[in-house]
DNA sequence: CTCGCAGAAATCGTATGCAATCTTTTCCGG
DNA sequence: CCGGAAAAGATTGCATACGATTTCTGCGAG
C-alpha cells in the first residue's frame, strides 16, 4: 500500500512536528478509506514507509488513537478503527447535540469571505458528486465533511472545532462502513440550504436544517449487526 | 513538589499502561492545582519522579497536551496550561452547548444506583464545602467536577463522556485561575435541584437547570484580562 | 489428517545515547 | 558598572538497542 507516496517536497514545512505529519496523512488514508478499518498499522512498517524511526511513528499513532481513528492493543499494536453501530450511534448523537449549536454559532460570524469560502467548497462538492470515477465516493465523503469543519472553523470555537475535526473523521469512517449506496447526493442540497440560511444570518433555520441534515446522514446508515454480533468480534470482521 | 507521593502498591493495577497512571495522577495534580499554570514539566524530571524513563513520561505528556492541560512548544519542554480569558469563555461556551443535552439523555436512564451514586457525591461535596481546611477550595472545585462527570457517565455516550472529562478538567484549571471567592457555595444546591429533576425524568428542567449552573458559574469568573494582555503572554504570567 | 507444542520470527514496551536546540553562566571590552 | 558574545549546561527530538510478549512455523504424537 502506498501510503506515503506523494512526497511535499516544497510544501512540506520543514521544521514541524514530523509525527503530526504523519498523523494527517494516515488520517487522510483512514477517512479516504485508502486504509481499511481493520488494517494493522504496525509502528516499524509506518516508520519505514514514512522514513523515520519508530519512536515517532508511535507518536502519529498514539494520537490517532485518541481521535478514536485507530485502536491500540497492548503488545498487540494499533489497528484502523473498526466503529461498532453502537458507536456509529454514538457518534452521530455527538453531532446532533453539538452541531446545530455551532450552526448557530456561525450564522452570527459569516462574513463575505466565509461565504466565498463556502461556495468554493460546495462547488467542489458537486464536482465530486457529478464525477463517476472509481474513488468518487471517497472525494464525496471527504469533501461532505470538509463542509462540515468549515462551518465549525467559523463558529470560532477552538474547542468545538477540535470536537467535530474528531466526529466528522469518525463519521466518515461510519459512512464508509455502514452507508447505503447514493442517497449523499441530497446531502449536498442540505448543505446549500443551510449555507443560504448561514447567508441571510437566520442561525434557528441554520441550526434546524443542520439538525435535519445530521438525521438524514444517519438515515442512510444501515447500522443492524449483520450476523452474530459475538462471531464478528472474535474475527475482529 | 512531591506528587508522586502517595505510592499505590497494592492497588495500582500492575501490568496497565504506566503512561496512562502518570498522565492521570499528573492531571490530578494540575486539576487540584498542586501544580500551578505555567509550571514546567520536563520530561526528565517526570520520568524521575514517577521512576519511568523519559520515554513514558514523555507519553504521559503528550496525552495532557491533547487535553489541553499541557502546553508543548518544540524544543522548550511542557508547562502546565496557562488559558486565557478567551480560551475560558470557549470552555464555558462549549459546556453550554454540550452538557444540557447530557443532562437531557442522563435524565432518560436514571435508575437507581444512580440516583444513589449521585447522593454519595453530593453528600462527600457538601462535606467539603463544609471544611475549611488549607485545600477545602481544591477538593471542593474536584468535587464539583466529579458531579458534572458522573452525571455524563450516566448518559451513556463514551464520546460525549470524554468530552466532559476534558471540559471539565480544563475549568478546574480555569476556575482555580480566574474564580473569585465563595459564591461557590450556592453551586451545591443546584446540583441537588439538577439531582431532583433528575430523579423525577424532568428532562426539560434538569436540563434548563444545568443551563443556568453554567452560566452562574462562569458569572463566577472574573475573565478581564489583567494588566497589558501583551505583556502578560511575553512573561508567560 | 488434525492437534498440540516447542522454537523461531515478529512486534511491542521501555531505556538509553547522541545530536540539535535552548538557556544560563562567564568573561571581556567599553 | 554594564552590555553582549562565547562557552558551558540543560533539555528536547529522534534513533537505536534490548528484554518481554505475542504470533507464526514446523514437526511429531495421537
Amino acid at each position: 500500500m502506498n501510503i506515503a507516496d506523494q512526497t511535499f517536497p516544497a510544501a512540506d514545512s520543514a521544521n514541524e512536528d514530523r509525527a503530526q505529519a504523519i498523523r494527517d496523512q494516515l488520517r487522510d488514508a483512514i477517512v479516504d478509506r485508502r486504509l481499511a478499518p481493520g488494517t494493522k498499522l504496525s509502528e516499524g512498517e509506518v516508520g519505514t514507509l514514512f522514513d523515520v524511526s519508530r519512536t515517532v511513528a508511535r507518536a502519529a499513532l498514539q494520537m490517532l488513537t485518541f481521535e478514536g481513528l485507530v485502536r491500540t492493543e497492548r503488545n498487540r499494536g494499533a489497528f484502523v478503527a473498526n466503529p461498532s453501530p453502537e458507536e456509529a450511534r454514538q457518534v452521530f448523537a455527538s453531532r446532533r447535540l453539538i452541531e446545530p449549536g455551532i450552526a448557530t454559532a456561525a450564522a452570527g460570524r459569516m462574513t463575505a469571505d466565509h461565504v466565498a469560502a463556502f461556495k468554493a467548497q460546495l462547488d467542489e462538492e458537486g464536482r465530486f458528486i457529478a464525477e463517476r470515477g472509481p474513488n468518487a465516493r471517497r472525494s464525496e465523503i471527504k469533501a461532505s465533511g470538509d463542509f462540515h469543519l468549515l462551518l465549525a472553523s467559523v463558529a470560532g470555537n477552538a474547542i468545538l472545532q477540535r470536537f467535530m475535526e474528531e466526529l466528522v473523521a469518525r463519521s466518515s469512517l461510519v459512512i464508509a462502513l455502514y452507508g447505503r449506496s447514493g442517497v449523499s447526493s441530497c446531502g449536498h442540497s442540505e448543505h446549500m440550504n443551510i449555507l443560504e440560511a448561514l447567508e441571510n444570518g437566520n442561525s434557528e433555520r441554520a441550526s434546524a436544517l443542520m439538525l435535519h441534515h445530521i438525521d438524514h446522514i444517519e438515515a442512510d446508515l444501515d447500522l443492524r449487526v449483520r450476523s452474530g454480533p459475538a462471531l464478528r468480534q472474535a474475527l475482529e470482521f
